[in-house]
DNA sequence: CAGACCATAGTGGTCAGACCACAGAAGACC
DNA sequence: GGTCTTCTGTGGTCTGACCACTATGGTCTG
């Protein structure tokens, strides 16, 4: 006698799950609604929920999600099920997990538009539907918007703030010793910085995915290349000519710099 | 290729699955090492794999993935990691999931940006992360470059199926008697063919994903309101200038149209 | 009493096995 | 030859269990 079937009858919390799919059994009709009830991915149902407590102010980013265990009760739902929500959540770059307990452990509402968007983009260029030629023809366009919005009146305080740290960063750049790899991280920053003095974060999170994205690629040319100084001296003179252009409150001029400045480099990692 | 299956045969699995984490037992350093391995999300060798099949061509749009017990076995993971995968796989709309057998049944890998991005977009409104009003000001901008950039003679064929189908489209809302609802639908649709005729895959997936980000509160405004068929007909009459600009191939006057369309509908839909 | 120490509990991460509904394919049947 | 039934494989879901991690609170020691 297998005590699996004895529990498999009595289990209550089972009989929950299976009566989901009996339910339709009762309509006799012929083909009657073929797509009418859409079967609702259990998943959905958290994703949804969450979805309406962030926009009621339930939940804030930094507020600390309820476990999985408690949210699988709260809807019926198997844990699993709940973490195929957290999962989503998290590539969407709403949410971060991590091990242990306390505050700042489990899953943690966060917002990082970028790292969501760039994941997915990254993968539609490696299925062939988007090209890197497109994402930069984009960048180009949402960059050199945001160097001819800049705005350094709006908020002078933040603004010079920024440029500061963009000072700092170029450099910081300027050593000749510096790792490649580093170079390029800290000129992912200044892109990013830059594009924040537009103000309009949709913006900034669409220019932060595009590099991201494509960032394997340009890692491989650089990485690949042996005559490297003198490519980065010329990025050091571009950057500081858009720089000292965007702090001149210059913006057309920046904004043609930024231009050619990408198109440069795009032009040489793909050199053949 | 016998030995992969030997070793699963023998519960090799299970085995790696607890090897995994005793290795770290044996530094009894104080803080050693913080973080100097990252632990590698099992799903993460799914999603990796994925994506350089993708770019190695092995897998292409319209293949069929391997089905989850598959993977499971051949990466050493449990199904429930692979289902992460390919749940991610599934937000980002990378692939189809469908159940049944025969062909199109399984993961299918599709291809639409949009749909991933936009869910993205959503949840971080929702969070307050990122506001409609940016959001907005993003579709001009990438909509008024796109109408600018439309290039009708590069692809004469195409262009003149886009634009009949624009028309046919315009037909059809010119009817009085359309439900809101689907005004809406086709609206949407009209804009997301316009600004393919630039030809720019990334900036048409970026503009229908923010169309489809705000298309909630979009529909909630249009849903409340009274005086409908006004509106209906301010907004047919830009259509059709738009549409017209564009057909005659003067993409400044279509982008300031544009913009005055989109500025014009977000100002009334946000009425108070 | 102060400090170091250890047991506990709660978290996500992973695994395993099972059953269901669905849809095509192959065979049986007339 | 055409219909029907059965079989097979798919994703979807549930359940239960174990692991590693971390903060906490109690205990032991000086």
């Amino acid at each position: 006698m297998a005590t699996t079937w004895e529990n498999a009858g009595v289990n209550a919390s089972s009989d929950a799950g299976r009566a989901r799919g009996t339910t339709a059994r009762t309509t006799p009709g012929p083909p009657a609604d073929p797509a009418a009830t859409a079967r609702p991915k259990a998943y959905q149902l958290v994703l949804d929920d969450i979805e309406d407590e962030l926009r009621s102010g339930q939940l804030k980013v930094g507020d600390q999600l309820p476990g999985e265990r408690a949210l699988a009760e709260a809807h019926g739902i198997s844990r699993a099920s709940v973490r195929d929500a957290i999962r989503i959540l998290d590539a969407m770059g709403v949410v971060r997990t991590s091990t242990g307990s306390g505050p700042g452990a489990g899953a943690v509402l966060i917002s990082e538009p970028a790292t969501g968007i760039a994941t997915a983009l990254r993968m539609h260029v490696a299925s062939a539907r988007l090209s890197v030629q497109e994402i930069v023809q984009t960048r180009i366009l949402l960059e050199t918007w945001a160097a001819r919005s800049a705005d350094l009146d709006a908020d002078p305080g933040r603004s010079a703030a920024v440029l500061a740290d963009a000072h700092r960063l170029l450099a910081t750049m300027d050593d000749p010793q510096l790792e490649r790899s580093a170079f390029h991280e800290l000129d992912a920053r200044f892109h990013v910085l830059l594009s924040g003095l537009a103000g309009n974060a949709v913006i900034e999170a669409m220019m932060e995915s595009l590099r991201l994205a494509i960032s394997d690629y340009v890692r491989d040319a650089v990485r690949s290349d042996e005559a490297w100084e003198p490519v980065a001296k010329v990025l050091r003179d571009q950057h500081h000519g858009i720089l000292d252009a965007v702090a001149a409150g210059q913006g057309d001029q920046a904004a043609d710099l930024l231009r050619e400045h990408i198109e440069w480099f795009h032009g040489w990692s793909t050199r053949s």
